[in-house]
DNA sequence: GTATCTGCAAAAGATTTGCAGCAAG
DNA sequence: CTTGCTGCAAATCTTTTGCAGATAC
């Protein structure tokens, strides 16, 4: 995301969107604003209205998606389009990709039977890793 | 549920819970906690305390079931076994059940590719429904 | 210059908790 | 009579907002 990208959204061009951004687009995981804001902070003075506004206006422009897990927080990942789930590991917390989303087939089989037209879906798993299943084993 | 099913559980049975579960065994949608706060006020006096630390002791016995919806609110229903997923209409806010589950398929998969004991999903549709879709297209 | 962004502190909305009193078993 | 349930109000947690000052363009 670069200074014509955000011109083009009518977003103006911030050191904050900035550094906002390159952790966005270095994190191979999606983030929560507490996330952002305590990274960023390492590089800039930042509040977390700056964070949420900005992650706001960028949600609103699509360049990035926000997504609300079970654990109650909300979580950001630079929109590439060919998007992930994940599964969540409910002891440790760790956080798995799922390569393929399987859920377009169905998508177009939901619309025949019910008439909606689908724009969007959350998927989550939830389980336990397999470090943890074997600690488990070993107590 | 009765007054034996909640002793096997190590739950007292009292006249809140029984109204709590009568109203969520009677709803064919899950309900959020102030819908239920709502419509069992109707029948006796009730807490939000209540309510929470109701459902909160039934979800911890698998009696119910709790998700959270990207709406950020919590939803409850019975814990019927045969799970149903929903597609949420984003204009009216209708929600439609969706009949099969089509993960479990999935699941034995993911667990062989990623080690994983996978234990529970969440998955939400959003979209449009055929009335808010028709009106749309009449303005 | 002016529209947009930022920071602070205060507000909001959903849920949880401490504590004292009450009811079920 | 003892353990667990309830009500109230206050606290919590994440996210949002009002307003005044700062910055991008």
């Amino acid at each position: 995301m670069n200074r014509e990208m955000m011109k083009s959204l009518n977003l103006k061009y911030t050191k904050k969107r900035e550094v906002i951004l390159k952790i966005l687009e270095q994190s191979n995981t999606p983030m929560t604003a507490e996330d952002i804001f305590t990274l960023t902070s390492k590089e800039l003075h930042m509040s977390f209205s700056t964070v949420y506004r900005s992650l706001s206006a960028l949600t609103e422009k699509n360049v990035i998606m926000k997504e609300l897990r079970q654990d109650g927080k909300t979580y950001f990942q630079i929109n590439s389009h060919n998007h992930k789930h994940h599964i969540i590991c409910t002891v440790c917390g760790e956080v798995t990709p799922i390569d393929q989303c399987p859920l377009h087939e169905l998508e177009n089989k939901l619309t025949q039977q019910t008439g909606y037209q689908i724009t969007g879906h959350n998927l989550e798993f939830c389980g336990i890793c397999p470090k943890c299943s074997k600690q488990a084993h070993n107590k």
